[in-house]
DNA sequence: AGGAATCTCGACCTTGCCTGTCGGGTTTGC
DNA sequence: GCAAACCCGACAGGCAAGGTCGAGATTCCT
């Protein structure tokens, strides 16, 4: 079931956690759509979406701390989704689970860092560039939510994969 | 003048060689466009980008085995490009440099692979959602070029960096 | 009360990529 | 022939990606 290691070839690349939380999430938004909203036990979603259960439990717990999903613990315990999936959106899911967005540093929002060796940002030719497209990027992306992973309107609904 | 490790702080991130690879060819290209086409060394351009010399030695055979820039041997060599700008397309560097762009294996066009926990590729969520953002985004990738690069009007044309 | 089913938390491991460095070989100009 | 270039392959340190594990804390059921 594990991916073993698929090496990523590289930046650009969602990372493999990233696959396994949207797979999650996933799960999550259907059981929450289907007529009784009863919380999914780690177990349940590890096997519907084919995920190793304990990295699933990592996944999970950070969906938690980012206020995505919630737990409830003890015997009869699982998760939900909090909130609609409407109101859940994809960029935030990327950047908490791989991190800043950005093409370079200096082009993020959260995570900005000036670039060590440029001494004049403004007159940066590569981060001009790079700005154009990241803006038009960002706006693509920003507007995605787990709706429009839910919504698309497929054949078979399947979690299947990445 | 080495960047150490500055860390990629992940995924979508542009990376390092990347950029020293884009500032050479800056430098390669600012001195086509003056008066006298002489080839640079590795140590011009070394200096010009604030490069390690030996690692922009290994960039710079990458981009002379990509047909992007030509090498002049013995005494007084040098490299120079061998296109117009407007032939060397950004899109090509980044997937010589960083590999491929897209955001999932399976979209990939040069390296597609199919995602092994994946049985219905065609109904995957998942793909089809990221599909209409990449698609959307590589026409603006791959429009861009070296040309680009070098035109953006900027104020001082620095090749500062990143 | 006790046990079982859950979630929670932190530590650990392996693999491979990123960012360079180095030593020596080959070409060419003077 | 010497020196200044490019050419090529090996290698090394650090860290992220992708998991695994053991033990603790909650809650439900009987």
């Amino acid at each position: 079931m594990p991916v073993g290691f698929a090496p990523r070839s590289v930046a650009w690349m969602i990372t493999q956690k990233m696959k396994y939380a949207l797979k999650a999430l996933l799960v999550l938004g259907d059981a929450a759509a289907g007529p009784a909203p009863e919380p999914l036990t780690i177990e349940a979603v590890a096997k519907r979406s084919a995920t190793p259960k304990r990295f699933l439990e990592q996944i999970l717990l950070e969906l938690r701390n980012a206020g995505m999903v919630s737990s409830i613990r003890g015997r009869s315990g699982g998760y939900v989704l909090t909130r609609k999936p409407e109101e859940v959106p994809i960029a935030a899911l990327l950047r908490l689970i791989d991190g800043p967005i950005a093409p370079l540093q200096c082009l993020s929002q959260g995570a900005y860092q000036r670039c060590e060796d440029c001494t004049d940002e403004a007159a940066c030719r590569i981060r001009k560039v790079f700005a154009e497209v990241y803006w038009s990027y960002l706006i693509l992306i920003e507007s995605l939510t787990l709706a429009d992973l839910l919504a698309s309107d497929d054949v078979a609904r399947r979690v299947t994969a990445d």
